[in-house]
DNA sequence: GAGTGGTCTAGACCACGAG
DNA sequence: TCGTGGTCTAGACCACTCA
């Protein structure tokens, strides 16, 4: 038995701009009216309008701009990231990249199952997507297994992915930290899919260890397994 | 370059309550002092308390209840959904299943790959940890593949799971929807896992299409994929 | 400087929970 | 009935963008 409350103020002029974007009145890429202009429209105050665009913001229908107005989102093809892939982004993707030396410490190196202090190169990636940006990795590498030469981007399947023989994939669904928010150019109220990823080669040994946010409205992750003949099962 | 700007009020009361709650000045289970107690306190304006509260809401770490105060979320078991696995949720819990008959439709019926109109079999399940609601899941079962006793419990491994040979599971994090938030008893601010499953048999027919609602404050989900010998491509 | 969104105030009134 | 959180108001002032 699900309770259903009368819906509030901000969510009924949700639904009506919701309505709007999604049947075209307002379209991609348009202003919509300033907030005090649209506070009076629909008759109420300012702080209840902006919880109504704060609603559309989490689910990615419009986007704020400080100093400029408020804005429908232009579509997004969703993208989708596949899992167990030996390249952890999609390549055609425009990539920057700014390569780092430190050294593992604490959670990193549990992760990359080394010793602390172990050299690493830490690569940190922004894909683009027109202008946008679209996904942020960290991807760390131990030191002797990164190529020296690789300042503008990170290790390819033909220099690691020969290596890898397994590839263990965790994903959790969160509200980005304010750095993420703002190098993805997101609200911080969007969720995001966060991926750690830890790619191991035949020996156990842990070739390369990454960690992709990507924003919940435009990013999806998909999976693939197999099964033959009898059930296999996982090992615990 | 990061501008890093001064912290709003709202994130230095948060920071302040947020390193009372980890360091157990504010034990698990505690009550909070009232809205206006806490407002009176940092000097601010109950919207102002009330936006801080908003922010340890969405990390999960304190819980409101109306009427009865701001508690502090009782750490909670981190779970780890295992994907690929032949059993859609960890069966140690406490598991409530409401069985539904309908046809197919829309996009159930591209999910399923059958016809409009074909009979399903709906499994609503709700899983529990301690008598707290921990997972939501709705999975459909083409009628025919169905035990028709299966009254309390969805198909097992057993049952269905010799079937399938190919399991693809795809990943999104968004924010409840507040249907979800009531029935998981989270806040809508916090993001969500939502993973839809699609397991075939050998032949390529769908066997079982499963929906999962993991609330992303307690839970995880896990993806081991293994390469052989030289590094097996994905199909497109 | 004019217009926009961002943050905050000091209240008001309503809805829920428990005694 | 009383104390709690939930929603909302009508302002104020600050920060950002652009001409």
């Amino acid at each position: 038995m699900v309770i259903q409350p009368v819906l509030s103020l901000r969510h009924t002029i949700a639904d009506d701009l919701r309505s709007q974007i999604t049947t075209g009145v307002l379209k991609p890429g348009e202003r919509l009216p300033s907030e005090p202009q649209l506070a009076a429209r629909y008759e109420v105050s300012t702080v209840t309008l902006r919880n109504a665009l704060a609603l559309l913001q989490a689910e990615g229908l419009i986007e704020k701009n400080h100093g400029k107005g408020n804005f429908v989102r232009r579509l997004r093809r969703r993208l989708t990231y596949e899992g167990g892939a030996l390249t952890p982004i999609v390549p055609t993707l425009h990539v920057t990249v700014r390569t780092t030396q430190l050294r593992a410490q604490g959670a990193l190196s549990t992760l990359l199952k080394v010793p602390s202090r172990t050299l690493l190169t830490e690569y940190l990636c922004v894909s683009h997507v027109r202008e946008s940006p679209h996904s942020l990795a960290r991807i760390y590498v131990p030191r002797d297994l990164a190529p020296a030469e690789s300042s503008c981007h990170w290790p390819k399947s033909a220099e690691l992915g020969l290596r890898i023989a397994e590839i263990r994939e965790k994903a959790s669904a969160r509200l980005p930290t304010p750095e993420e928010a703002s190098t993805l150019r997101i609200s911080s109220a969007l969720a995001v899919l966060a991926i750690t990823r830890v790619s191991a080669d035949a020996t156990g040994r842990v070739v390369e260890a990454a960690l992709l946010i990507l924003p919940g409205d435009r990013a999806d992750a998909r999976f693939t397994t197999h099964h033959t003949t009898e059930g296999r099962r996982a090992e615990g």
